[in-house]
DNA sequence: TCTCTTGGCGTACAACGTACACATCAATGT
DNA sequence: ACATTGATGTGTACGTTGTACGCCAAGAGA
């Protein structure tokens, strides 16, 4: 973790330890380096996906790698940076082709994409703190969504406050439908059903103090209960006409 | 844990667990129990305000609570349960006076609260998982919204939704505030202005990638940078303006 | 050739969740 | 009155975690 000159606006110079960021796109400095920023993080996404969040130990993490424990630390300085560096990663395949216009469509399509990489990862759902969003990749949509917002109109905060409010609810929504999800797997429960029938006595006993009616009311008729795609982008359409409403379009 | 009988539907009766919530309702059963539900999760609750969500382990919990490391273990089935019960019982905060009677008003007093809570519990963002909504707390919160939303013509499955996309919204939102006000606080950084100053180094590499012309140009003129309460507010009215359309109000 | 920097290794420690066997007390049936 | 039983708290112990710290070898520059 070499330190390098830099010079700051008014011609003075200090020393700055490079980024994460950018010791991320540095090669390696030297040949016998085995490990690299990038080694690290792809098998630390393998792992994940492969066995959970859980399974992301620094220890484990160096088997895969086929190195000692604390040989990581050289390169990362710590478990947060881990799961900044997976994150980024696989945060990476997010992309909307620069030739799409609407910014409804832009928007839409980010957020349909991060539900489908965060089921795909779902250890992003349970990484210990929604990390700040100053890495490339979440720049880059950040940068592709503003780019889509612009020139509607709006002023610069509510074009920030409006992508991020699709975002927060994205997050929001994908978590809590992947740790339903987990939750089902962890139990063993295959079906929406074989679910409800296994939460009965809880759910009886709660609906038996009566203080619940109009839930126990309309609960019953529910039909699409376990169809999580639909009440996301039923979610999502109302967060984006909220917005379309501030375009005025 | 004793086990009670209970009748199903067709006659037959099983030996059922009485449930988290069922005894968190009931009193001691003996007098000699010094250690309760109420009394543990109080304390945990403590606990996770006074200093974080990391301060709560089970021989922390213990100590505070003047028992051995393993006593709750007879009340709790892990720590799952126990966070399970710390959600629950700040959740038992939230009300609106049933005098209120408009939807939006509903709703909107929920998500408000939702955030006050979470900003004064914050470890309420790090809880491992989102947990699966059924607490009686809860419970009385989806019961609350789901009244304010009835009769307006929309179908169950549009009423739960609804009112579960504010949620997500309102989850993501303050998680991702607390993020960075956590953030902000481990290194220090007082103000705004403090953190983008220490964070200049690694904002200026980025920038200068040349990759993110829109986001520079906009992110300079943005004047409400420090105020998440806007910020929260302008993504809520939005979620709120989506559904009021499909309720044709 | 000698020195310095870089990168991986090994050991070590305190803290964690929790399994399991044990002890102790209150209530209960006789 | 007394033995029995179930509910509660205790004590010990194990395997695992994150990571601090010191060491050593390999390549780079002089």
């Amino acid at each position: 973790m070499a330190a390098r000159k830099e010079e700051d606006g008014k011609g003075e110079s200090r020393l700055v330890e490079p980024s994460l960021w950018e010791r991320l796109e540095r090669p390696a400095p030297t040949q016998r380096a085995s490990l690299t920023l990038d080694r690290i993080a792809a098998a630390a996404v393998e792992l994940a996906d492969e066995e959970g969040a859980a399974a992301v130990t620094m220890r484990r993490l160096a088997t895969k790698l086929g190195v000692a424990p604390m040989a990581a630390y050289r390169h990362v300085s710590g478990k947060g940076d881990l799961w900044a560096l997976m994150f980024d990663r696989v945060s990476a395949q997010l992309t909307v082709d620069d030739a799409v216009g609407d910014w409804r469509e832009v928007l839409r399509s980010f957020a349909l994409q991060t539900r489908d990489m965060m089921l795909r990862h779902p250890w992003l759902g349970q990484v210990p703190t929604p990390l700040i969003q100053l890495t490339p990749a979440r720049m880059a949509v950040a940068e592709r969504q503003l780019k889509a917002l612009a020139g509607h109109g709006l002023d610069t905060d509510s074009m920030m406050a409006a992508f991020r409010a699709v975002g927060a609810f994205v997050h929001g929504a994908t978590q809590s439908e992947i740790a339903l999800r987990e939750y089902k797997r962890e139990n063993g429960w295959d079906s929406g059903d074989e679910t409800r029938r296994a939460l009965a006595p809880q759910m009886n006993y709660l609906m038996d103090t009566g203080r619940y009616p109009t839930y126990r009311k309309y609960g019953l008729s529910a039909t699409r209960k376990d169809d999580p795609a639909w009440e996301f982008e039923f979610g999502l359409d109302c967060v984006l006409d909220g917005i379309a409403q501030r375009l005025g379009i």
